[in-house]
DNA sequence: GGTGGATAGATTGTCGACAATATAGTTATT
DNA sequence: AATAACTATATTGTCGACAATCTATCCACC
């Protein structure tokens, strides 16, 4: 026995992985139609698998389908974008209320010092916070709800979306030192277990990157 | 011209829906393996919809599916159902919040008219309420709040997930009068156009169900 | 010249067959 | 007798071809 849970990797996952990964980084751009035998051959694979690639694509709301006629890459929009956020708070509002309730203290333990190494890169170099880093504090906050509902819609769903959307239209930007103080006071309100309070705060923050956005966009 | 959204229906859509409806109403136990030959032969279509058709329940998180061994009818369990409906506590407070900004004064009208004739039909049968017409309450609401994300989440989704649970369960039960109440205080906080006090009804009101459903099983 | 319909080309939907993998049953070995 | 390896069977993954549908072009007609 090798692994644990030995997960089969099929052709179709690889072409899926693939497909996601040009769509999300723009290299497939969006509002673009995907043409099932274009791709056939440029995958080297069946049009079957091409098919059953772009349906799950369809169940993350990257693409849209239309029957006999083929799918499209989203397109991106402010509106759209907004809406996303709408979403994004309600559901990792819940999720910052479940982990309070349902992470265990050394899970606890592991986020505080997953924001303190966050903080000495603050300092230096700003952009790997704002990548990666914010990625993986919201994360472990999603993972710690210990719902899977919830923890499949935000990961295999939502942060797709939105990370296409940051990438194509260059959400960067800095708001990195205020983040990081809300990141704080949401892991401080997790550490004692306030529901309540570890909602609220959740729920501000993505407010709050919400109207950034808007403001920068308009 | 015919229709404005002539929408093309396909086999696959077919059976897609057909098995949806088998699995919600129990007609395919929970928990049972689908096997695609089986369904195939059974349905009169070649595998290759039936397997399109159980992408997409997989996609509704109603089915489970594992690389070369088959999908299984996701098994119904107290604690799933909780977390489902804390999704859903979640994402409806959310469409209130959204309907009562921006639902139109016509739309809200008839949200009024259709609290009114349940109340009438309270008082008659009390079944007719607790099965349709809740469930067009909260349809409207959810459409109401004009989200994208949020409407498809919800309606493709989540809700033939809890139907589900509502039929194999057997989770009929009162609640009928109590609820009513709760529903014309939600209408009228959105006809108030206060965001703040519909979304806190609205999870109060879900919270409740949950509570119920949840003394109710164990 | 503009509009409507027919035709040709291309694209998606569906099918049956083959390949790859998992499962169950059997046999051989310790 | 228990375990391990092997074989046979069944199920899923993949493929190429055919059918149904849409799109664009051209021609007839007003």
């Amino acid at each position: 026995m090798i692994a644990f849970t030995e997960q089969a990797i099929t052709g179709a996952d690889k072409t899926f992985f693939q497909l996601r990964s040009d769509i999300v980084e723009g290299e497939i751009k969006a509002g673009s139609k995907l043409s099932e035998m274009e791709l056939s051959t440029k995958y080297g694979v069946s049009r079957a698998v091409v098919r059953e690639a772009i349906n799950r694509l369809e169940s993350c709301h990257l693409v849209e389908r239309k029957p006999n006629i083929g799918a499209r890459v989203v397109a991106l929009t402010l509106e759209g974008l907004i809406q996303l956020y709408q979403v994004r708070e309600s559901l990792e509002g819940m999720a910052a209320r479940l982990a309070a309730k349902n992470m265990t203290d050394t899970e606890i333990e592991d986020l505080k010092v997953l924001l303190n190494s966050h903080f000495q890169e603050v300092k230096g170099s700003q952009t790997y916070y704002q990548e990666a880093g914010d990625v993986d504090f919201h994360y472990r906050i999603i993972v710690g709800s210990k719902n899977d509902h919830l923890i499949s819609m935000l990961v295999n769903g939502l942060y797709h979306l939105i990370r296409m959307y940051r990438v194509q239209l260059g959400m960067a930007g800095p708001r990195v030192s205020t983040a990081f103080e809300e990141h704080k006071n949401i892991v401080q309100a997790i550490s004692n277990r306030d529901e309540e309070l570890a909602e609220m705060l959740m729920r501000r923050h993505i407010l709050y990157s919400k109207q950034n956005i808007e403001a920068r966009l308009r």
